[in-house]
DNA sequence: CAACCGTGGGC
DNA sequence: TGCCCAAGGTT
């Protein structure tokens, strides 16, 4: 168990490797919508929805997306709102955003047509080095190395390649080993067929080595390394929050939402109001000053929260304390403050976290 | 480069 | 429950 920098390929047949793979996937490989044609745009849509996404969580948000969206055209004229609401739920949010700013950025300087050089595609918002790579070679047939999770816990298995595949230097490994090993007859059943092999084959926990069609060319397998290979380090723990919002309503039944900032967590997302609570003060009084310095909002809570909501993001933990709240003076809609009936709450896109809340509100009554 | 950016499922 | 995982990108 040696370090490698530089992959040596010594002994390595390139294009047995290729033809048992990408038989493999020709035999195998998964119905899935957008592999139903190769449209740029449809292929563009399911690569960023993909990003850190599994399939079956997809699916449907695709099929939705695209009966709503059929075309480049079509989402490019489409409103902000409109578009957020539809990835409502799929989380990274600015992936939605992005894609859309990108999509309208084609209509206009490309004429509707996603570009086809390296350069233009990965200058495209929201597009990566993966997804450009993705792209190129699924839509255009073009040679270019899609590197993701799954391509760099392949190769590292196959290759032996002690990398830790978490650090960002790594993909650039993986990167160079697909310029030698990718197929110029076929870049796209081959770069499909690496990740096809990550998702139903050579998966993260106890590879299906038996099944497997390059098993042959595997390093890992011959030295019986699949279990430690790749090397990943791991995160690190979240931190946590304490918050208090509150489900206010006015005299005529309506509810108080918030649009978030356009930056950062939970971009444009609508909300119940909240805010971090002080060690110092008692919840309901820092919510009460927060609503009335903010947004001029004079609040009547309850005493005691309704529930508590505990939800886990990535990299940070959100305890929120819900009260339930009257508002005594009437409150002027703005761009990020609105007051609108209960049955329209779900026309605006909300994060996981305040449908939770909003759920439990409903539950009261 | 490290930190930020969601969510749901598996064990 | 807690941690890892899943077709990453931006800052």
């Amino acid at each position: 168990m040696e370090k490698n920098l530089p992959i040596d390929f010594t002994g390595f047949d390139i294009h047995a490797f290729q033809k048992d793979l990408i038989s493999w996937f020709e035999r195998e490989m998964r119905d899935l919508p957008w592999r139903r044609d190769s449209d740029p745009y449809k292929i563009w849509v399911s690569e960023i929805m993909l990003q850190q996404t599994r399939v079956d969580t997809v699916i449907p948000y695709f099929q939705r997306f695209m009966e709503k969206f059929p075309t480049l055209e079509a989402l490019a004229d489409a409103d902000e709102d409109e578009v957020l609401k539809e990835w409502e739920g799929l989380g990274y949010y600015s992936r939605v955003r992005n894609l859309h700013t990108a999509v309208k950025e084609v209509q206009e300087k490309y004429g509707g047509t996603v570009p086809k050089t390296p350069k233009e595609v990965a200058k495209l918002k929201g597009v990566g080095p993966y997804t450009a790579g993705a792209i190129l070679s699924i839509a255009y047939g073009q040679p270019e190395p899609a590197v993701d999770g799954n391509v760099m816990r392949v190769l590292s298995r196959i290759l032996s390649v002690w990398e830790d595949i978490a650090k960002p230097s790594s993909r650039k490994i993986f990167e160079d080993a697909v310029r030698k090993l990718i197929s110029h007859e076929n870049p796209s059943f081959f770069n499909q067929a690496l990740m096809e092999l990550g998702a139903l084959v050579c998966t993260s926990k106890s590879p299906s080595c038996l099944l497997c069609p390059v098993r042959d060319h595997c390093r890992a397998f011959a030295e019986g390394t699949t279990e430690v290979l790749p090397v990943k380090s791991k995160g690190k723990k979240q931190k946590q929050i304490q918050l208090a919002a509150a489900v206010l309503e006015d005299g005529d039944g309506r509810i108080v939402i918030h649009k978030r900032p356009g930056k950062g967590l939970l971009a444009n997302m609508w909300e119940f109001v909240q805010t971090e609570e002080s060690s110092f003060l008692p919840a309901r009084q820092v919510l009460k000053d927060y609503l009335s310095e903010e947004f001029g909002i004079e609040a009547e809570l309850e005493t005691d929260y309704f529930t508590e909501i505990r939800h886990v993001f990535t990299h940070l933990i959100w305890d929120i304390r819900v009260y339930r709240g009257k508002i005594k003076n009437r409150v002027e809609g703005t761009d990020e403050l609105k007051c609108v009936p209960a049955w329209e709450i779900e026309k605006y896109a909300f994060p996981v976290s305040h449908q939770k809340i909003w759920k439990a509100y409903r539950a009261l009554k």
